[in-house]
DNA sequence: TACTGTCGTGCAACCGGTTACACGTCAAGA
DNA sequence: TCTTGACGTGTAACCGGTTGCACGACAGTA
């Protein structure tokens, strides 16, 4: 290619990576002959010398669960237009594979977005410390992070079922472990408090359909006239579980579910908690490219380190799933 | 690393390449060392030297698309486990970005797995010429592929229906240009024609809930007591179309979903005809390391090619939406 | 004892770029 | 006219492994 073009290598490599040290007419021309030769500078070369691998890593506990799709296709899509290739890792929800995974990750990517990490906050954070890291949907201290604040929608949702006349709510909890439950419950015990209304709390559940339909019972057995699950799949369980006693939703009982993954794909539609989870997405990688770079130049002198703590809140979307409590006011 | 242990760089290559080269005490005390500095191999070195990347990618239209997650996961999973990290891309449905993808991942990646793809035969065909590739649910000659075979279910489904007793089918097409609803069609049409039963076609749609929704005044005006869809999705809009209208499933009518993806967590759960799609994605990364090994050795020499085509059966999963036709026989 | 082959290891070139430094050219300023 | 500096490009070392070839040691054979 050099010798094609009748430059040094220096000046072919230049051409591709600091054109404006060069004549403008060297870089066209260079460019001409490297475009008939169907030259394209080697990706792995490149790396190798710069040790900037144009690659980063999006690490999920299990891609098949509808929550992760959107959020690596938005992390997927923003890497590659900044000129990055995204690795995927799905850790199958084993601690184990996933820090397995993290230490095969780090030598064959730039930095890693670690989404749902079931890891101990140490281990994090120990390797956040010498790689570019941002975690999503995991809120440890030094660690650069974005969350979703389910919370605000939550909050929603308790005051929509306060204004419809609602005066026993449930909640059916997700995973103990998980931070997004955690915040959850809260958020629903506490404005509950705020509108004088009561709140129970249904032991902890897989998100899975099945759990959400073998709580069923227990829901109608506590008395309350709406239930608001921890994720869509839990809540469609409960329709379910519903539909198979023949009761009518929501005029036996009002579902809200979270997160918005398909909610609007059943019958009826499901109300819910939607958060803006591939914004979450996005906003990792951005987060992960500022800290490449800030990597890159700390090596120069600098060492700024910043601790960003992204938010996305989180809103209510009212379909057919609630309703004023009709038939079953049985407390009274 | 070299100098610490005492050897030369060959050596210490030859340790975690070669290591039967070697005599045993000489890797045993090399590894102790590395063991003792953290020194790993570095990936970016052995790729440029070798030439080979430890990389695939896996390319599918839309991760989003529940029908996609599964084999990615089962892709990865193999993938890992064989030593090899997984590069993702989404095409965005857009064939244009397939095309750029595809060359960009060309040369970060030892081969590709390439899922449902838009392109053209011819470009496809050329691309598969230099490097390794194969595709999923796409049926072209010369290139190694793996399909999922949905006749098979599709007759099961139509056996069975005609079994209720139904007489009149329709089929709620997909997209035209989509390999498996020209499959799936065929297999309805031709099954049908078998049984003596009647079956008609719904005219293309795409695969989301709302088109299957808007469908059920035509499937119903049909006349046809019983519904195959394409895919699950369309079947979830159809029970949400006749939900709305209050008619009942399946007493109103039957609906056949296809895919099993989802259908088991909504209520009622859908009769569906199941493909082994996460096996697809096994297959197809088992398939592109063996061409990866081909092409290393066909620099040596010998040029075997093969045209391997493997196509996976399906079977009906009969649920909760099938079932006689009972008040509908409106025809008579 | 001399000869040959096997084994284990090192030397150095190579993979294909990047980049610090040096050099030559040319125009502006003294 | 000489100096100075900016500019454009080449030289060569380097990134961190891999590998063909050579070499020394040692064992087996004649």
């Amino acid at each position: 290619m050099a010798s094609t073009a009748g430059v040094s290598t220096a000046t072919v490599s230049r051409v591709f990576s600091k054109p404006h040290l060069l004549r403008e007419s060297t870089v066209v021309h260079v460019k001409e002959v490297a475009a008939q030769l169907g030259y394209v500078p080697h990706h792995t070369a490149q790396a190798l010398s710069t040790g900037r691998l144009g690659t980063i890593a999006v690490v999920v506990p299990d891609i098949a669960n509808p929550f992760f799709p959107p959020v690596i296709r938005a992390a997927q899509g923003h890497a590659y237009g900044a000129g990055f290739s995204t690795l995927l890792g799905d850790t199958d929800e084993d601690p184990a594979k996933e820090a397995d995974l993290l230490a095969t990750l780090e030598q064959r990517t730039d930095g890693i977005v670690l989404v749902s990490s079931r890891l101990p906050e140490d281990v994090v954070r120990r390797h956040a410390r010498h790689r570019p890291l941002v975690l999503v949907n995991r809120d440890i201290t030094g660690v650069a992070r974005v969350l979703v604040d389910s919370a605000a929608g939550v909050r929603q949702a308790v005051d929509h079922l306060a204004e419809l006349g609602h005066q026993h709510i449930t909640y059916v909890s997700g995973p103990d472990s998980s931070w997004s439950n955690q915040q959850r419950r809260s958020a629903v015990l506490e404005q509950s408090a705020a509108r004088g209304i009561t709140a129970t709390v249904q032991g902890a559940h897989r998100p899975e359909h099945d759990a959400g339909r073998a709580a069923t019972a227990e829901i109608l057995a506590s008395g309350a006239t709406a239930a608001i699950a921890f994720d869509d799949t839990i809540a469609q369980g409960i329709l379910s579980g519903m539909a198979e006693r023949g009761l009518a939703i929501p005029d036996d009982l009002s579902v809200i579910g979270c997160d918005d993954i398909l909610a609007v794909n059943t019958y009826p539609p499901l109300t819910t908690i939607r958060s803006r989870i591939s914004e979450a997405g996005r906003l990792a990688v951005e987060m992960l490219l500022q800290l490449v770079e800030n990597r890159a130049e700390a090596d120069a002198g600098e060492d700024d380190r910043m601790e960003p703590r992204h938010a996305l809140t989180s809103s209510l979307i009212p379909r057919a799933t609630t309703g004023p409590p009709i038939r079953r006011s049985r407390k009274g």
